[in-house]
RNA sequence: GGGCGGUUAGCUCAGUGGUAGAGCGCCUCGCUUACACCGAGGAUGUCGGGAGUUCGACCCUCUCACCGCCCA
C-alpha cells in the first residue's frame, strides 16, 4: 500500500544507485535484433571540477537529462558524456587563498612542483562535489567514461592540438599589448574581460609647446581619463584636417614632469569633435594608442610593472607607486604647476577582470595566439549551412558577429594549474615547440648541430583551449576510438548563451579543424535562471538559491519539472520557490492517482489492447493519452521542453485525475464485472503511459510508482528508465470524445448553477431533462450513474417540458432543470438568464455583422465561413432556449 | 553607436492571421471512501501607444515609448 505523500528524499538516492547500478546509464545500446542502435550523443558542458551545483547547472542539466532519457527510452543509444574542467583561475585562485589563510607561504615560495600537488591535493578534496551533485539532480550520465581536462588523454590530446596548430602557422608567439590582470598577474583573453561603467573624471591638461614661435597657442590642451598614463606619452595627435592645428603639426611640446619632448603627430584617430581636438598617445597602454604609434613609429614607454605600479621609466618621483596614488600625485603636481586647465565628471568604461575584479591593464609582453580569423571561416560556414543549426535560431546572429570580428585568441596564461606549454627555449631563445622533452630536444640538436640547454616555456593555456576539445578529446581523440567513430558528432549541444563565445565557437573552431565535422548538429541555447524579481543571482546580493536546498525540500523532480516548465525558447527563467512548491504537488497528485489506482485493483494486463475497449470513457482516454503522448514527443523533438511539460501536466492532472478518474469510480464500483476489468485494465495501461511521458521529466517518482505498481503483477520487464517510450496510434474515437465532452459539459453546467444558486454541495437534487432527442437521452441513459454522481442528483428523468420555476440550464441539444422551487431565487434566476442572453446576444451580433459582410464571405476561407455560420446557429437557438426559459420562469412568478 | 530580446489577468509567463490561455495568488463553498501538497465554483485583460497591410491583427509591417541583455 502507497503511503499517502510522497517522500523524495525516501526513495532518489535508492533509485538513482539501481539505475547505475544495472548500467542504464551506459552508451552501446543495441536494438533487439543484436545490431547497433542509432547513437544519440550529448557532452556535459563541463563543470568546473572544484565547483558546486549553482541553478545555472540545474537548469542546463535537467534538460540535458530530458533529451537523454526521452531518446533512451525511444531505444536509441544514448551517451552522455559527463566531466569536469580544470579552471585554471579559478582553481588556482581558490588554493592560493587558502594559503593565504592558513598563513603558509605562498606559491612562490614553496615552488611550482610543490603548489601543483597542492591543487591536484584539492581537486582530490573537492573534485566529487559536483558530480554527486549532478547525481541527486537525476542527471543519467555514463559516469564509468568520466573525464577531467588534465586527464593523461586529455592532457594529450590538449599537447597535440598545440602542437600541431603550432606547426600549421596557426598557433604564434607575439609582443603586443594583453589584458593583464595586476591582482593574478597573468594575462586573460578578450572574453574575460568586463567593461563596467563608473564614474570617473575627464582632466584636461596643458602641454606646453616648444618654441611656439609666433603661433597663438603656447600650450596643447588634452583630455585623459588615465592621468598616470601621461608619464608614458609619447605624441599628441591631432586630426590632419583640423585646421586649428595644422600649424602645430611637427612641432615638439614639452611633456610636464619627465622632461621629455614628443612631437605633435597628425592621425585620424584624433576626433577634431573631442575638447581641443587633440590627444595625448600611450602607445605601451591603451590599444588605440598602440595602433597610433606603429603607424607613426613612436617609441613604446612602459611604464607599469606587473603589479600596476609605476616602474622605472618614470621619474624617480613616481617610482613604485601603486598607478592609482601616482594619479592623484600627478594631477597635485600638475595643478602646481598650473598646467591643469579643468576637470569634468565622465562616465567611462573601466575594464575589469571577470575573476579577479580588478582594473585590467592594456600590458605589453609576450604571449601565446592562435589565429582564430582563420579556424573561425570553417566554422561560420558550418553554420551557414546549416550543418549546425541552433536553438533558437536568432542566436546565429550573435555567432555571426562575433567570429566574423574574431581577434586572435590570447592562449597563453602566467599560470601554474593547467596545461603547461609544449614549448622549449635555447640559449639563444630559439622556439621548439614539441610533444615532449626529447621531441624538444631532438629538434634544438637538428636546429645547432649540437644538444642544447633548454628552458621550458613556464605559462599554461587557457582552460578553454583544451575545453574546446571536449566534443572529441572526451570520445578519446587523439587516438582513434570506436566511440569517436559511433559518438561523434554529437546529436546536441545544450548550453547557456553566455559561454557561446568562450566555448561554443572554440569547439566549433577546433572540432571542425580536427575532426573536419562540425561537434554538434544543435546548439540548444537555454537563458539564465534569475531570481523572482528578474535579478541575476549573486552572493553579494544574497538572492541566490540553492538547487540543493530545492531538491531537499521539494524534491528533485519538482526542482525539474519547474525549470524544465519555465524553459520558454528565447526567455530567462524568473524562479520562485512557490512555483516548484506547486510541482510538488504535482508529484504527490500523480502518487496518489496511483494509490487509487492501487485501491481499486487496476493492475497492468500484460496483452491488453487499448483498441478493444468498450466503454466509452475508456475508448476516450485512450484517444487522449494518444494525443498527449504525441504532444509531449514532438514539443521534446523540438526542444520546446516547456510545452512539453505543460502537455504532460494537462493531461496528467485535467484530463486524467479530474475527469478520467471521475468517470471510472461508477465503473469501478459498479456491478458490471466485464466493466470494471476493462476499466481496471484502462486505468493501469493509461497510468503506465502516463508514467513513461513523464519519466524524463520527473525520473524518480515515475521510476518508482513504476516498480511499485509493478508489483502487483509480478514485477516489470525493465525498470521504467529503459522502458519503451509511448508510441501510440489509431486510439482515438471522435464518437467517444463527443460523448464525454457532452458528459463534462453536463456536469460542469449542473455544478455552475448550483454553485450560483447557493444550493449546498452536499445536497441531492433531481433534474429534469427536456427538449432532448432520442440519442441524447440515450446518452444521458449511459452515463446515468456518472451524472448522478458527479453532479449530486437525486434523480434524473425526461419531461417535454421543464417543470415551473425551475432553474434551467440550456446546452446544445436540451434543457436541464433544477425544480428548486423551494430555495430558489426568483430574482436572481431571472437576473442569471438575463445575462446570459445579453452575452449570447453580443455574440450573434459580432457574427451576424461579419457574415453579413460580403467580403469576408468571398476572401475568407470556407472553412471558417462555415465555423461561423455555425457558431452563429448555435448561438441563435441558445438564445431562443434561453427566452424560453425566461418566460417559464416569469410565468412562474 | 551596433545588435538581440521584452512589454498579454494581481504576480510569473505561454500563445496563434480567424471565439484571449496556464500556473501561482485572490474570493465563495466543501473533511463526497486517491489526494486539504485536495476538490467544486468564481472574479480579473483597451494583449505598451499610434499608424498601416488584411474580409479579419494579440499575431505581419512601420513608428514611438519604456525595460533588459550583448558587443563597440
Amino acid at each position: 500500500m502507497l503511503e499517502k505523500h510522497y517522500s523524495p528524499s525516501d526513495i532518489e538516492s535508492r533509485i538513482y544507485q539501481q539505475w547505475d547500478d544495472a548500467g542504464t546509464f551506459r552508451g552501446g545500446r543495441k536494438n533487439a535484433d543484436g545490431t547497433p542502435a542509432e547513437p544519440f550523443s550529448i557532452v556535459i558542458p563541463p563543470p568546473n571540477v572544484t565547483g558546486s551545483l549553482h541553478m545555472g547547472h540545474a537548469l542546463n542539466n535537467t534538460l540535458q537529462d530530458v533529451l537523454v532519457r526521452f531518446e533512451r527510452m525511444r531505444g536509441k543509444d544514448v551517451l552522455w558524456q559527463p566531466g569536469t574542467d580544470h579552471a585554471g583561475i579559478a582553481t588556482q585562485s581558490v588554493v592560493e587563498r587558502q594559503l593565504m589563510e592558513r598563513q603558509l607561504p605562498d606559491r612562490r615560495a614553496m615552488g611550482r612542483a610543490a603548489f601543483v600537488e597542492r591543487v591536484w591535493q584539492w581537486k582530490e578534496e573537492s573534485g566529487g562535489t559536483i558530480t554527486g551533485q549532478l547525481k541527486r539532480l537525476g542527471a543519467s550520465c555514463d559516469w564509468s567514461r568520466e573525464r577531467f581536462t588534465m586527464d593523461e588523454g586529455l592532457s594529450r590530446a590538449v599537447t597535440k592540438v598545440f602542437v600541431d596548430l603550432y606547426r600549421q602557422g596557426l598557433i604564434y608567439k607575439d609582443k603586443r599589448l594583453v589584458n593583464w590582470d595586476t591582482k593574478l598577474l597573468t594575462a586573460i583573453s578578450d572574453l574575460e574581460v568586463q567593461s563596467v561603467e563608473t564614474k570617473g573624471h575627464l582632466w584636461y591638461f596643458r602641454y606646453p609647446i616648444k618654441n611656439p614661435g609666433k603661433l597663438k597657442q603656447k600650450f596643447i590642451v588634452v583630455a585623459t581619463t588615465r592621468p598616470e598614463t601621461m608619464l608614458g606619452d609619447t605624441a599628441v595627435a591631432v586630426h590632419p584636417d583640423d585646421k586649428r592645428w595644422t600649424k602645430y603639426i611637427g612641432k615638439m611640446v614639452e611633456l610636464p614632469l619627465t622632461g621629455r619632448e614628443i612631437p605633435i603627430i597628425a592621425d585620424e584617430y584624433a576626433d577634431p569633435e573631442q575638447g581641443s581636438g587633440a590627444v595625448k598617445i600611450t602607445p605601451a597602454h591603451d590599444e588605440n594608442d598602440f595602433e597610433v604609434g606603429r603607424r607613426h613609429d613612436l617609441p613604446l614607454i612602459n611604464i607599469f610593472d606587473q603589479h600596476g605600479a609605476m616602474n622605472e621609466n618614470v621619474p624617480e618621483a613616481y617610482r613604485g607607486m601603486d598607478r592609482f596614488d601616482a594619479r592623484v600625485r600627478i594631477v597635485a603636481d600638475l595643478e602646481a604647476l598650473d598646467l591643469v586647465e579643468k576637470i569634468e565628471p565622465h562616465l567611462l568604461k573601466v575594464p575589469k577582470g571577470d575573476r579577479s575584479d580588478s582594473i585590467i591593464e592594456p600590458w605589453l609582453t609576450d604571449q601565446w595566439y592562435v589565429d582564430a580569423k582563420t579556424l573561425a571561416g570553417p566554422a561560420i560556414q558550418a553554420v551557414e549551412d546549416g550543418r549546425t543549426v541552433f536553438v533558437p535560431k536568432n542566436w546565429e546572429k550573435t555567432y555571426f558577429e562575433w567570429m566574423r570580428n574574431i581577434k586572435p585568441w590570447t592562449i597563453s596564461r602566467q599560470l601554474w594549474w593547467g596545461h603547461q606549454i609544449p614549448a622549449w627555449y635555447g640559449p639563444d631563445g630559439e622556439i621548439f615547440v614539441a610533444f615532449n622533452e626529447a621531441e624538444a630536444q631532438a629538434l634544438a640538436e637538428a636546429h645547432y648541430g649540437k644538444p642544447a640547454e633548454l628552458r621550458r616555456d613556464e605559462d599554461v593555456l587557457d582552460t578553454w583551449f583544451s575545453s574546446g576539445l571536449w566534443a572529441f578529446s572526451t570520445l578519446g581523440w587523439p587516438d582513434e576510438t570506436p566511440e569517436l567513430a559511433r559518438y561523434y558528432p554529437t546529436s546536441v549541444l545544450v548550453t547557456g548563451f553566455d559561454i557561446i563565445f568562450f566555448w561554443v565557437a572554440r569547439m566549433m573552431m577546433l572540432g571542425l579543424h580536427f575532426m573536419h565535422e562540425v561537434p554538434f548538429h544543435t546548439v540548444y541555447i537555454h537563458a539564465l535562471v534569475r531570481d523572482e524579481k528578474g535579478q541575476k543571482m549573486s552572493k553579494s546580493k544574497g538572492n541566490v538559491m540553492n538547487p540543493l536546498d530545492l531538491i531537499d525540500e521539494y524534491g528533485a523532480d519538482a526542482l525539474r519539472f519547474t525549470l524544465a516548465a519555465m524553459a520558454a525558447q528565447g526567455r530567462d527563467i524568473k524562479l520562485s520557490a512557490n512555483r516548484v512548491e506547486g510541482y510538488r504537488n504535482f508529484a504527490t497528485k500523480i502518487w496518489n492517482a496511483a494509490r487509487f489506482g492501487e485501491m481499486n485493483g487496476c493492475k497492468s494486463v500484460a496483452d491488453f489492447d487499448p483498441s478493444s475497449a468498450k466503454e466509452t470513457i475508456n475508448r476516450w482516454i485512450a484517444g487522449e493519452a494518444q494525443r498527449a503522448s504525441a504532444a509531449v514527443t514532438e514539443a521534446i523533438e523540438q526542444q520546446r521542453f516547456n510545452d512539453a511539460a505543460n502537455a504532460a501536466y494537462q493531461f496528467v492532472w485535467h484530463t486524467f485525475c479530474d475527469w478520467y478518474v471521475e468517470l471510472a469510480k461508477p465503473i469501478l464500483t459498479g456491478a458490471s464485472e466485464t466493466a470494471r476489468a476493462e476499466t481496471q485494465a484502462m486505468f493501469a495501461w493509461t497510468f503506465d503511459r502516463i508514467l513513461a511521458l513523464l519519466h524524463p521529466f520527473m525520473p524518480f517518482i515515475t521510476e518508482e510508482l513504476w516498480q511499485r505498481t509493478g508489483e502487483a503483477v509480478g514485477g516489470r520487464d525493465s525498470m521504467l528508465i529503459v522502458a519503451p517510450w509511448p508510441e501510440l496510434s489509431s486510439l482515438e474515437d471522435k464518437a467517444a470524445d463527443a460523448e464525454i465532452a457532452w458528459v463534462i459539459e453536463f456536469v460542469s453546467e449542473v455544478r455552475s448553477v448550483r454553485s450560483e444558486m447557493n444550493v449546498p454541495p452536499a445536497a441531492q437534487v433531481p433534474l429534469v431533462i427536456s427538449g432532448a432527442g432520442d440519442a441524447v437521452k440515450a446518452r444521458a441513459e449511459r452515463h446515468r450513474d456518472t451524472l448522478a454522481r458527479l453532479a449530486r442528483l437525486s434523480a434524473m428523468r425526461f419531461e417535454a417540458a421543464p417543470p415551473k420555476g425551475a432553474v434551467q440550464i440550456v446546452m446544445k441539444d436540451a434543457v436541464l432543470a433544477l425544480p428548486l422551487a423551494d430555495i430558489i431565487d426568483l430574482a436572481a434566476e431571472t437576473d442569471r438568464l438575463r445575462r446570459e442572453i445579453d452575452r449570447v446576444k453580443g455574440e450573434i451580433a459580432k457574427l451576424d455583422q461579419k457574415l453579413s459582410d460580403e467580403k469576408f464571405t468571398a476572401r475568407a476561407p470556407d472553412h471558417v465561413v462555415e465555423e461561423n455560420r455555425e457558431r452563429l446557429a448555435n448561438a441563435a437557438a441558445a438564445e431562443k432556449r434561453l427566452h424560453d426559459a425566461l418566460k417559464r420562469l416569469e410565468a412562474a412568478a
